[in-house]
DNA sequence: GCGACAG
DNA sequence: ATCTTGTCGC
């Protein structure tokens, strides 16, 4: 695991922490971490993607966070890890890696073998200073990964066509930063984009790939479900493997 | 100055 | 993100 150097980053024991950060600390930490990033082709087959999201209740300053492991080959869950924390900074818009990063990294050290690749909630570099939430938890763990976002946060984009499958490019001055995805017939696009060890093209054939019978992309919408089961008390904190006779 | 603004 | 019923469209 690859941590970050300097006084910036507070750890505890086990626990990452952002507290009691302006937003210029916190840019200077987006600005170190973008250097960290490599957006080359993933070269290592992929045969088990995660999906990664956050839960929580409003007005509450419990965090839950969840990982869902599935199986490249047909997409079905084979593992999860849950954890409940707490909320160290606030939901600001360009900044969102702050607030979710910590206790994604606690339900990443709770995985006996590392996923091959991870699709988050929220966008990778299709961010202000590309450094968007899975970007940010690439670069702080050394794991490769891609945003799946349900709304645009930075860039110019045109609505992709409406058959499942299509897509469009996003873009920042002359530069392609991740594609506006048709994930299913007549529905809203997805925001894709690359977030550490790929590049556009693989996020993009990973998101076509990972397309099911829903808006979400199968990891991404499996981590959504299995973490409100979590923070509703349906599923255990820790984490879990799937029994196989459950599965089909 | 004004509008936009992941989850 | 979350709270929620109905409703419109395929």
């Amino acid at each position: 695991m690859v941590w970050p150097d300097d006084k910036v980053h507070i750890m505890n024991e086990d626990y990452l922490r952002y507290s009691d950060l302006n937003l210029a600390e916190a840019k200077e930490i987006q600005n170190e971490l973008r250097e960290k990033i490599s957006l080359k082709p993933n070269t290592k087959p992929i045969q088990t993607i995660a999906g990664a999201d956050i839960s929580l209740n409003r007005f509450s300053e419990i965090i839950f966070a969840g990982i869902v492991i599935l199986r490249y080959s047909d997409l079905q869950p084979i593992a999860y890890s849950m954890v409940e924390s707490k909320t160290s900074f606030p939901y600001i818009p360009g900044f969102l890696a702050f607030r979710e990063v910590p206790a994604l990294v606690q339900a990443l050290k709770q995985i006996p073998v590392q996923p091959d690749v991870f699709m988050i909630d929220g966008h990778g570099i299709a961010h202000p200073r590309r450094m968007g939430i899975a970007a940010h938890f690439g670069a702080l763990t050394g794991t490769v990964t891609m945003g799946c976002a349900k709304n645009i946060l930075f860039g110019k984009w045109q609505e992709p066509g409406i058959q499942k499958g299509d897509y469009s490019l996003i873009i920042n001055k002359e530069e392609t930063i991740g594609y506006a995805f048709r994930s299913k017939f007549k529905t809203n696009p997805v925001f894709i984009s690359p977030g550490n060890g790929m590049s556009l093209a693989d996020s993009l054939d990973i998101a076509i790939r990972c397309a099911g019978n829903y808006r979400l992309p199968e990891p991404t919408r499996r981590a959504h479900e299995f973490v409100n089961l979590f923070r509703t008390g349906k599923l255990k904190e820790g984490y879990h493997e799937l029994s196989p006779q459950l599965l089909f």
